[in-house]
DNA sequence: TGCAAATAGGATTACAATAGTCCTATTTAG
DNA sequence: CTAAATAGGACTATTGTAATCCTATTTGCA
């Protein structure tokens, strides 16, 4: 519950292998052999990745696989979306309001949940895959900076 | 992928009825027929509420359970994590670090997964029984702060 | 021009996790 | 004593994930 699937896995780590290795085009087998994962499941997802245009394909011999635009402007919302349906911490809920709860008027889950979701999303979309190629140290805490205010720590 | 269980989702919804009923003792019948889900089902969920001390339990007829505590000092996360194991986004990560990434030393998944799960628990801890029981309309987003403060429009 | 190495993708299988059911035991107020 | 409640083990059904298999297509190059 509330894991990302292999498949997400995968994605992310080819295209930080991706990124890391700036020697131009990749083929699949080279990020398999690489990740020491099957090569038929790993070409599932970069096709994914292809198709929401987060990387761009080269067939054919000497083909394979580029970031379709830098790592500063790919977030992990795109590598994870790309892969499956737009996440959706429960089912009552989505972008364009088209599923009716079957709890209806009487939902208490949906709106809290929505506000979760949100506060979700915002993670993924603000973490880009340049953050996560650096990243050796924890990233910036939005909810400790909300601490700090709170505790009336402020220096400003 | 990322979505609560089921579990989980009558758990919440079962907890929020009992903290918005405050009648004492509510059986795990009266909580499925308002729900309109299985007894049974339910029940399982109920019985790791109150063995994670989230509700008490009384057996025999005129039994039934109430939340241990106030509703401001249960968590989201309690709820969440009383149903199955502590979350984690990827497979790399525990809280106790006894895991072993197959990827060891190379591992580009495990740090920077480690900051968006420690945001997530953040939020799900941060938000209580409570909140999600009053809010109809979305509750202070963090990040919105963050911009907020970034965007140099503070009036403090 | 034909081969080798690459992507594209449909179809199928294997496995694991979730969801739900069934049944029995135990507790307890009246 | 009995009815109504919780406690919980065992089982089944369903769904989603992970992985594999196979074939088609593309393309650089000897």
């Amino acid at each position: 519950m509330f894991k990302l699937s292999k498949k997400v896995e995968y994605a992310i780590l080819a295209v930080q292998y991706m990124a890391m290795n700036s020697k131009g085009i990749v083929s699949a087998k080279e990020i398999a052999e690489h990740l020491n994962i099957s090569f038929e499941f790993l070409s599932k997802a970069l096709q994914k990745l292809m198709k929401n245009g987060i990387i761009e394909s080269k067939q054919g011999i000497k083909g394979g696989y580029v970031l379709s635009r830098p790592a500063e402007l790919i977030s992990l919302a795109d590598i994870i979306n790309a892969q499956s349906n737009e996440i959706r911490v429960v089912d009552c809920l989505t972008d364009d309001s088209d599923c009716v709860c079957v709890r209806e008027e009487d939902c208490t889950l949906r709106s809290p949940m929505q506000n979760i979701q949100q506060r979700i999303n915002s993670i993924l979309k603000s973490t880009s895959l340049a953050d996560i190629c650096s990243s050796k140290k924890p990233l910036i805490d939005a909810n400790e900076i909300l601490n700090y205010k709170f505790e009336g720590n402020s220096d400003e």
